[in-house]
DNA sequence: CTGATTGCAAATGCTTTGCACGCCA
DNA sequence: TGGCGTGCAAAGCATTTGCAATCAG
């Protein structure tokens, strides 16, 4: 688990007047045992395997709290689900990029774009708060070789493949 | 109407095998009536005021033909629910800037941001297909002067604001 | 104590689908 | 005529909500 989660979501209970539960402890601390994205019912999954007794509908309250607190963000990946990123905290502007071939996600950081972007932002009279730049793209290898080596990664790991519905 | 749609359309009828149809001819006269961007609901309102006679899954499904085509594009602004935008024919490249204060969605273009994008995709080992950016911002007026011109804006406009539900 | 939090199930809202009928090519 | 397209209502899915019970401070 990141380092400074649970200061600052401490901290942000305390202003809100809200209160530590079990529940919300336990929620939190599986959205950040990994670094991988995920969507709410995998959380609840995620949940349910260790600890049978937190409602769904915890979890999805839990998951609006911690974006609230900014201690994870939305994102969208275009499978109509809202998919949440705990990885901000690390990386507090990274951009995303979409396999199109097997919808493996990647994550980037390019100092160049967030300042360019900024740029833009200003010239058009408005301060920036948030961008998501989402890149959709063919695996270059798959075009080259037939073979798509994030598909076959994926395979092999298992993850789930993106796709619209 | 952008000129060259019914062509490109025909073109993708035909390609497709799939037939002209009075409901599909109404439908995209209406989605590309105005350069507004617009919900599938929004469309059907708009097609229901001057032709009782079409259904909502229809709408539906053109939408999703017209995605297909190419002729629409599909973004998110996030309200949760799938927004279209008609205007990627004029302008094939754009992004769009959410205003936070008021929901007015600005779009703009920038050919570095686009150069950018490509160089950083690349250089991951991807080919770029689509990219798209949204930049979240305060209006810097409402800031410093205390009101939202856009604000105004859109209330004289009756402009529906985008929030998250 | 007392108001915040939870669990449950029902409700919501957008979107998709199954099916019988209708219409384009 | 063959099937693609349509309309309708029902189904699906992710997400939210009302409410009574429970718990944290």
């Amino acid at each position: 688990m990141v380092a400074g989660i649970q200061e600052r979501l401490d901290d942000f209970v305390r202003r809100k007047g809200l209160r530590r539960t079990q529940q919300r402890e336990f929620i939190i601390k599986s959205a950040f045992s990994k670094d991988e994205h995920f969507t709410a019912e995998e959380l609840f999954d995620r949940v349910r395997k260790t600890n049978a007794h937190i409602s769904r509908a915890t979890v999805y309250r839990t998951l609006s709290l911690l974006v609230e607190a900014d201690l994870l963000r939305e994102i969208d990946l275009g499978d109509n689900q809202t998919t949440y990123d705990p990885n901000f905290l690390d990386k507090p502007s990274h951009n995303h990029l979409v396999c199109i071939d097997c919808g493996r996600v990647v994550e980037f950081e390019d100092a160049h774009i967030d300042l360019l972007n900024d740029c833009v932002t200003r010239r058009l009279g408005f301060k920036p708060v948030r961008q998501s730049l989402k890149i959709e793209a063919n695996c270059e290898q798959l075009r080259n070789n037939g073979r798509c080596p994030n598909l076959i990664a994926s395979r092999l790991t298992g993850k789930r493949l993106r796709k619209k519905r």
